[in-house]
DNA sequence: CTGGCGCTCGAAAACGTTTACGGTTTTTCT
DNA sequence: AGAAAAACCGTAAACGTTTTCGAGCGCCAG
């Protein structure tokens, strides 16, 4: 059924070495040879048997990506990244949901370690030493996590906590709750660093709550306890939660950024589209992707002797819910 | 330094051929001898070389779905499903972004030909001769798209149109907007279906706008011709493009529910998290996920004798968009 | 006692590639 | 022109499985 190697040699007149050659290495095959074989190849609508070939050569061309939750546009912004990215290489995808479950997400790269050439990970929930443990199984770059030893493509959201902060105190602010996500997630970890380190800088009060689950539902919940804080600026741990705090806040009376204003945190597509539009900061999800794939294939022909970590930078983009406090 | 099928086969003192059968088909081979391979291939840990099994069987153990944008939550929701359903069924997931660009769906379904038992195809862009061109390349299942002689996996969005109508009717509307989605796509061609065999039913005047982007800025442009035909309620293609609609009337004081009544399609997590809630209908999209891979397993071990078209309900969620008119 | 059958298992072929090795031709150098 | 070197290409082994075929054995019927 399938047309194989074989069948592309008999009508190219050659050995089925030399398909090869002209397909793999074709400097080491005369020109008119090499064109005639691609002509048969071509005529033929040959398509090399990647199983196959990866039986041999020991790679198999594919790459695979485990994330928490397809759901999360987060995830699939860097998943759209990474797939576009990987095409473009020639490499395949595989995609695994973990579905939060930590040792599902443990699990899932070591069934994908046979079939891919190396897996780029999202596991804000997995301990150190399992990350570790896994990256025995395969070849691993992680995403926005930082560890020892292992490449990572990071995102500074410190420095996009810091931005908020400035921002905020610009306009006057000087009594700012912050509403924390999940306490070990090292993403919160991070924007509390980040928060921390400007607060110190500014001097100003800082209300820190939580932790919230990082759903709506926790906005909803945080934003009466920042509101008897008796802050004048909120800022969430994510957009999401930040949406939740809107919504509270206008079921109670309380003007939004009139009275208080809140921020977020991912840029997903509902901050721009909401109202008042929020003030958030962009996660560069894109080429976080882009340059973790590449990592990734440098990774893999090298001799692994640097473990680079690539910070890239995030923006905060100033819209509706925030403007300087009443006084 | 990956431990082969002859490592066990050593281990347990038989031959390379029994050790495939206890795995593969354990009633072949006495008891006594099962277990000991068994012990022997949990011991060192042995996981098939699963190119090498496809190569010889003919069958990969994967599956691949393309869809048009990973950043599109409708995608990634059936994306989710499939990936959960095909790893319980210990099928293994490719997944491919064609950048809504119809060319590049074909191609994309035909690179993943050959390393995938069957894929599910989402390609509301796609000509029908250009699906069955790509039929032949492998399995396929669509998603949302009903062509004879392909399997697929429906939403029965006819009916979901239709119960927008009811509703609105209902209320006391009679003078009704639709604002179509692409002409071609057979998705908009569906909803406009169900909303002509309402209409009909009802006898009410449909102003029959577009066809526009389905984008926000779609619905930002639609809202004014709209508002220009003097409808007191307005059916959007998509959620998103209602929400273009709610902004724009905001932007020019009209307001929503009280002046004009706005619907949207689809129930993306933020129609119900904007303001005021967006009625809407909720598409089923993870049980299409889990039915599209279920049909494909299916009909990957089966005569291939009828061809399945399973449509899933779709359901009306009132919220707080809509009300009777104000007369 | 013989022939046939059923059960269990091993030897070996096959799947579609890549690549080490060696043989033949062409090029280059003197 | 002749020899050494280089370029080109074919033969065959190898990758890790599954599966066909048949061998060995015990059992039962005749």
């Amino acid at each position: 059924m399938a047309v194989t190697i074989r069948d592309v040699a008999r009508r190219a007149h050659v050995s089925v070495a030399t398909v090869s050659r002209a397909l793999t290495s074709p400097e080491l095959v005369r020109p008119e040879t090499r064109s005639r074989v691609l002509a048969a190849a071509s005529d033929l609508g040959y398509q090399p048997n990647r199983a196959a070939r990866g039986l041999i050569t020991g790679k198999t061309g594919n790459i695979g990506i485990v994330v928490p939750d397809l759901d999360n546009p987060f995830f699939t912004g860097v998943l759209k990244a990474v797939q576009a990215r990987a095409m473009q290489a020639d490499y395949a995808v595989f995609v695994a949901d973990s579905d939060e479950d930590p040792v599902a997400e443990a699990k899932l790269v070591h069934a994908m370690a046979k079939q891919v050439d190396g897996v780029v990970l999202c596991a804000p929930g997995l301990e150190d030493s399992q990350v570790y443990e896994v990256a025995g199984a395969t070849s691993l770059v992680l995403l926005n996590r930082r560890l020892p030893g292992v490449p990572a493509a990071l995102m500074d959201s410190a420095g996009g906590m810091h931005a908020i902060v400035d921002h905020l105190v610009a306009l006057g602010h000087s009594r700012i709750a912050y509403l924390n996500g999940p306490r070990t997630s090292w993403s919160n970890q991070e924007r509390r660093r980040g928060l921390l380190s400007a607060v110190a800088q500014h001097k100003v009060d800082l209300v820190d709550l939580g932790p919230f689950a990082p759903r709506y539902e926790g906005g909803l919940q945080a934003a009466d306890l920042a509101v008897a804080a008796d802050t004048t600026a909120i800022i969430a741990y994510n957009d999401i939660m930040a949406l939740g705090v809107l919504a509270r806040l206008r079921d109670r009376g309380i003007s939004v950024p009139g009275d208080v204003s809140v921020t977020g945190f991912d840029d997903l597509t509902y901050a721009a589209l909401c109202s008042p539009a929020l003030t958030t900061v962009a996660m560069p999800v894109a080429s976080a992707g882009r340059t973790a794939v590449n990592l990734l294939l440098d990774w893999l022909d090298s001799d692994n002797t640097d473990v680079p970590h690539v910070v890239l930078e995030t923006q905060l983009i100033v819209r509706g819910t925030t403007t300087p406090p009443r006084r």
